[in-house]
RNA sequence: GUGGGCGUAGCUCAAUUUGGUUAGAGCACAAGAUUGUGGAUCUUGGGGUUGCGGGUUCAAUUCCCGUCGCCCACCCCA
């Protein structure tokens, strides 16, 4: 698990800001639920035979001896919360987001920790028709937050009824090859057929692309008006007729996109389909979409494409240089600070009076677009300097104008 | 859970092969040259339980054993 310095803290605040700006725009409310549930939570709703689940979940007994985990994820978190407090006797429907960290102890490697960071929203009780919307939000969101390069891939899992033949028939065809399967494959068979093709094992391959395939095609009328409703709106994607995903609780339409610059690890955001988990927790049947971005992961792709991307993080990044020692000047300096803080600035100072040189080589040291630089001499004429350290000009602004100065 | 690689200053690394004086360098940091105009340069300075524990030895950063941690990949996922 990492920490996150002040040296790179501002990235995820600017990242965090774009997501709530985007988010809220479309219409989601933002939820936080806590970090720690019982684990029969996720059990039950990711599912027993997940690699989540059964190997990459941190989970201990509480000090009341109760099977707790941290959560690996966020959607069945909110269920729960949605389902506790009884949010949808009070809308039909509900569209959430979150932004937070996550945790699976699985073996570290580039793009992927142990405390990972997710932003994702969910759309509750809302029928297949808000597939678009959550494709669409996810997509609007990366291109916003920057991302130039993505691919999106989907799959339609099909709906119940096409599920349970496919599964039958599945079931049926791995059966007379159990031999030649892996022994991953042989328990999921048991468990859940569906996953065995998302086996990588070398040997089970030829298996697998001899499977009844045509037990899945056709698409389905829902996934096609969802295609076409995509390519109508600009949003181009690929078939991945192999995608299945690791959580259980998906069914229908699901999605992943993918980007350059992650390592082997490059799903940047993931999601889909779930019609059944509210059941599932003992909820009403409510149909659901929903996704989530790895946050590391887009900070990474968004550098790997862009490495200026987060140079306006300065352009908003002011220094404070006051040349003497002296109340007034004091005084003058910070609530010029205090106004140009409500627009958005970000204020830099040292402790101590410093001479003018050693102040700009400190606003240099800190990155700051502006200095605000005041003695003696500025104080008699009541003005400040405000100097551009990038375009390397500068103006005397009276006291009482440097808010507009800023606009 | 599997495989490979690596642990020496805040960071990147040297010295380890063949054990031997006080473990070095660059970057970064701090002070000064520089009392009103910045990124350079120069001078000086602070920084180390050589991951940790044990063993061999007159002597261990170096050899041996153990252990912990990190990185990359598999797997899986965001």
């Amino acid at each position: 698990m990492e920490d996150i310095l002040p040296g790179e803290i501002g990235k995820w605040q600017w990242v965090e800001e774009k997501a709530r700006v985007h988010f809220e725009a479309n219409g989601f409310k933002e939820i936080r639920t806590p970090i720690l549930e019982p684990t029969e939570l996720f059990v039950r709703s990711i599912g027993q035979t997940s690699d989540i689940v059964h190997k990459e979940m941190f989970s201990f007994k509480d000090r009341g001896e109760r099977d707790m985990t941290m959560r690996p994820e966020m959607t069945a978190s909110v269920a729960r919360s949605v389902l506790e407090k009884g949010l949808l006797t009070q809308a039909k429907s509900l569209r959430l987001y979150y932004i937070g960290p996550m945790f699976r102890a699985e073996r570290p490697q580039a793009g992927r920790k142990r405390q990972f960071h997710q932003i994702g929203a969910e759309i509750v009780n809302e029928d297949h028709a808000s597939d678009f919307d959550a494709i669409a939000l996810a997509h609007g969101f990366l291109k916003y937050a920057g991302l130039k390069e993505f691919t999106l891939n989907l799959n339609d899992l099909g709906d119940e009824e096409s599920r349970a033949r496919v599964r039958v028939a599945l079931t049926d065809y791995f059966s007379k090859e159990k031999t030649k399967l892996c022994k991953d494959c042989q328990w999921r068979l048991d468990k859940n057929v569906l996953r065995i093709f998302d086996c990588k094992a070398h040997d089970c391959q030829p298996v697998i692309e001899k499977a009844p395939w045509e037990q899945f095609a056709p698409l389905s009328e829902r996934f096609r008006t969802l295609a076409a409703r995509l390519t109508e709106h600009g949003i181009s994607y690929s078939i991945n007729r192999r995608l299945v995903r690791g959580l259980d609780y998906y069914n229908g339409v699901v999605f992943e996109i993918t980007a350059g610059g992650l390592g082997a690890q490059n799903a940047v955001a993931g999601g889909g389909r779930y019609d059944n988990l509210y059941q599932d927790l003992g909820g009403a049947k409510t149909p659901c979409t929903g996704f989530s971005i790895g946050f590391e992961r887009l900070l990474t792709a968004l550098q790997a494409q862009d490495e200026k991307i987060f140079d306006e993080l300065k352009t908003r990044r002011v220094y404070l240089a006051p040349l003497e020692d002296n109340a007034a000047i004091a005084t003058v300096i910070r609530d010029a600070a205090l106004a140009l803080r409500e627009r958005g600035f970000r204020i830099e100072t040292s402790p101590g009076v410093f001479s003018l040189s050693q102040h700009l080589k400190k606003a240099d040291k800190v990155s700051a677009r502006y200095a605000l630089i005041a003695g003696a001499a500025e104080l008699a004429k009541g003005v400040l300097i405000v100097k551009d350290l990038a375009k390397r000009e500068q103006s005397e602004v009276a006291f009482d104008q440097v808010s507009a100065f800023f606009k």
